[in-house]
DNA sequence: CTCAGATGATACATCTTTGTCTCATGAAGG
DNA sequence: CCTTCATGAGACAAAGATGTATCATCTGAG
């Protein structure tokens, strides 16, 4: 399912992410300039602003995939698949929110991955309370929510420089499971 | 301070709320079939696009006081003060997200309304922290884009059917004080 | 009843964006 | 040297949004 990018591609594909998470209402010219690029060539490699934006869609869960895949590789245990997969995330929150922002349902296929990786979220989930890592009465979509937000929050303070990337995610873990955990009174 | 609102007007403000919050694209035709008026009624109580959105964050920023004002009348203390606010802005948590994916420096007074309420709730956790709420080692930036980030975790756990109003809170309440409690392990 | 004010419908000019097309250029490879 | 291919630049038509203006209608106050 690899598809191959060339140079100009990618170029493409970069700037649009930079360019529609700042603004996502902005003019496919404004995309070619940051591209370098002229309007014709990003019409040529993509038909219209629709397939663009597929296109940053699937590679916005793509990559989401794979640095989870590669992080998670040689986890110890499921709380431990979720700490490596939340650090893994938090510099890919702006991809993220930059799905969020969109349509998912614009493209069948999205709107299965997406519905996949929350399952497949909440399944760890479930996993992680059964080591223990979560008190039995909370709902797992409370602690999925929760764990999507502080990926979110973890990437906003390092954007504010306000923290390192291994200190946000520190206290985001920290966060989720202190504030989750299952003893406590 | 207060503006006179007509019916009209009313009825705009929330057609445009609606609909800008499902699709922040969408046409000032949309906003005025949505609010059951004629597109050039719109224009004749909003001069321009600009100009609405202007009036809704305003709007949404003095729903947003007026709601956590009189939700902490009566706090018992500064940590008591943190969850009745939180309680008032998850209802509130949609117009929120439309502050925050609008541009904040489109107008100077909602760009210092804004950092104003920052401080305040930054104020308000290191109040509490001296009430031993929070831990010392934790950063009050890290504090408070939680507290924002829960709030906006629990409002999604309501829309979507998940618990009530009351559960969603309560959730997101003890995550953020068990969460960055000063005791523990 | 009468009149002022607000509204809906509509037409209109303007602007921006989008997507297509053409043509000249420039680089890479045979 | 010659051919091929991607590109940049620009012209172009079509579509949509915006903001203004006009006119007929309706309603409520006096």
């Amino acid at each position: 399912m690899k598809v191959k990018r060339t140079p100009t591609d990618t170029a493409i594909i970069e700037a649009a992410f930079e360019v529609f998470s700042a603004n996502p209402g902005a003019s496919l010219g404004d995309v070619a300039e940051r591209a370098g690029v002229g309007r014709a060539t990003l019409h040529r490699h993509y038909r219209s602003r629709d397939t663009l934006i597929v296109v940053l869609m699937k590679q916005a869960l793509a990559e989401l995939d794979d640095a989870v895949d590669r992080a998670t590789a040689g986890a110890a245990s499921y709380t431990d698949m979720l700490r490596l997969a939340l650090g893994a995330m938090v510099p890919l929150a702006e991809r993220q929110l930059f799905l969020a922002n969109e349509q998912v349902d614009r493209d069948p296929e999205i709107a299965a991955a997406f519905h996949d990786g929350r399952k497949t979220l909440i399944a760890t989930i479930e996993a992680a309370r059964a080591e223990g890592t979560f008190a039995a009465d909370i709902p797992a979509t409370w602690i999925a929510t929760t764990f999507d937000t502080l990926v979110y929050a973890a990437w906003t303070q390092v954007r504010d420089g306000e923290a390192t990337h291994r200190q946000a995610t520190d206290l985001a873990w920290r966060t989720l499971t202190r504030g989750l955990a299952g003893d406590a009174p």
